[in-house]
DNA sequence: GCTTTAAAAAGTAAGAT
DNA sequence: ATCTTACTTTAGAAAGC
């Protein structure tokens, strides 16, 4: 027996962090092999780490946005990669920069398939959105957790908008009772 | 103050100005698509809802007009494609959508998924379609979403591909190409829904 | 509101073969 | 006709227009 809850996978963790130094971006991407940096376009400069795989946008305030990462531990770990680079071009950074994850993205699967249009009415039309014409995915805006779950024909679903490790085990459990209560889960 | 009162009917005349601009534009475009005056009446009434709430603010007129026209078409059973709606708006697509998204939830229209039958009557009719053909369509759509294939489909290219089906089965048929310029989607999304739709029916 | 980053879901589209 | 690539949606931070 295999719960829903227990095929979450997360898919990419944002997170933001700052290392208290202001930084001169021109000069950090001559000095950073691989940093991309077009101050016309945007001004974040970008940096990507292989191991764990990740990208980083640092700006000239010292703050930083990491994404890409597949949990909060890689988000800790690619983050003290930059950290320690930074360091290696005697930039002074904080001892232990604090690190604020801003939104999990997981993925699940129910395990049947959905009908979207009954689900459109039945979860109320009013929290619902659900246009096949521009998108296949029914929007389904949750409040506790506050998340955004997006539903698919297929059962598969993707969780966004949580803050904590568990807001998506706890909204998967949440809408499988949803739409089991109206009777549409296979 | 004379002139605060002067702002204020300059203020009181440029918001008629607008409402008379944005219920003109109502009317060309309902036109274009030759929707009945009843629907210009409705989209009139969300056009001042949204305008009486307050959701044209940092929007476009137009964008709303457009919007409002959207919903209307819909909320009648007269659906009419973005692409469609597109193409007599000087707004795009993209922001057509967007904007209905937000007038939908802001207003509480709730209007329900549109249901790919309500293309078939004038799609089929440009295409020079009998009557047979056209009731065809609609029971290879009923008996198709019933099978849970309609969950995430374009309501167009899933009318496309019934049409195109029940032509071939009423021998007046119409070709993939044919069918795909009156629906605007491409022949792909029609031989894909197609197939689909044919094993659902039974006919391999 | 936009710009940039990353990632999943599934449908549709465009260009190439 | 089939393949590849790309774009649609969701959330969030960053700095600046």
């Amino acid at each position: 027996m295999s719960a829903p809850a227990d095929s979450i996978e997360i898919q990419n963790v944002v997170a933001s962090t700052g290392i208290g130094q202001e930084l001169d971006l021109e000069a950090l991407a001559e000095d950073l092999p691989g940093a991309d940096f077009n101050p016309d376009n945007f001004p974040g400069l970008v940096y990507r780490t292989q191991e764990p795989k990740a990208a980083a946008l640092i700006f000239r305030s010292g703050k930083i946005v990491c994404t890409g990462a597949k949990s909060i531990d890689d988000v800790h770990e690619a983050l003290g990669i930059i950290f320690e680079k930074l360091r290696g071009l005697s930039i002074p950074v904080d001892e232990d920069p604090e690190i604020t994850v801003q939104n999990i993205v997981s993925s699940a699967d129910l395990g049947h398939n959905l009908n979207l249009n009954a689900l459109a009415i039945g979860l109320g039309l009013e929290d619902v959105e659900y246009e096949p014409e521009q998108f296949p995915g029914l929007v389904y805006r949750m409040d506790e957790p506050e998340v955004v779950i997006l539903l698919f024909g297929s059962g598969k679903i993707v969780i966004t908008g949580g803050k904590r490790t568990d807001d998506a085990k706890t909204a998967v459990e949440e809408i499988v009772k949803r739409i089991d209560d109206l009777g549409l889960l296979g | 103050r004379l002139r605060k009162w002067q702002e204020r009917i300059r203020t009181k005349d440029a918001g008629e100005r607008n409402l008379q601009f944005a219920l003109s534009e109502i009317d060309r475009m309902a036109s274009a698509l030759g929707v009945p005056r009843s629907v210009r009446e409705v989209a009139s009434v969300i056009y001042r809802r949204a305008l009486n709430e307050d959701l044209i603010r940092g929007r476009s007129i137009e964008g709303v007009a457009t919007s409002a026209l959207y919903a209307a078409c819909r909320q009648e059973g007269i659906p009419r494609s973005l692409d469609e709606v597109a193409e007599v708006s000087r707004v795009p697509q993209k922001e057509i959508g967007r904007t209905y998204r937000y007038i939908s939830q802001e207003l509480g229209l709730e209007l329900k998924p549109v249901d790919p039958k309500q293309f078939v009557p004038r799609f089929a009719s440009s295409l020079g379609l009998s009557e047979e053909v056209q009731s065809k369509a609609t029971e290879i759509i009923d008996v198709s979403a019933e099978q849970g294939l309609l969950s995430g489909k374009s309501p167009t290219g899933f009318a496309a591909a019934a049409i195109y089906a029940a032509s071939l089965l009423c021998n007046e048929k119409k070709t993939q190409r044919e069918v795909a310029d009156v629906a605007q989607v491409t022949e792909v999304t029609i031989r894909n829904r197609y197939q689909e739709q044919i094993e659902a029916m039974g006919f391999r």
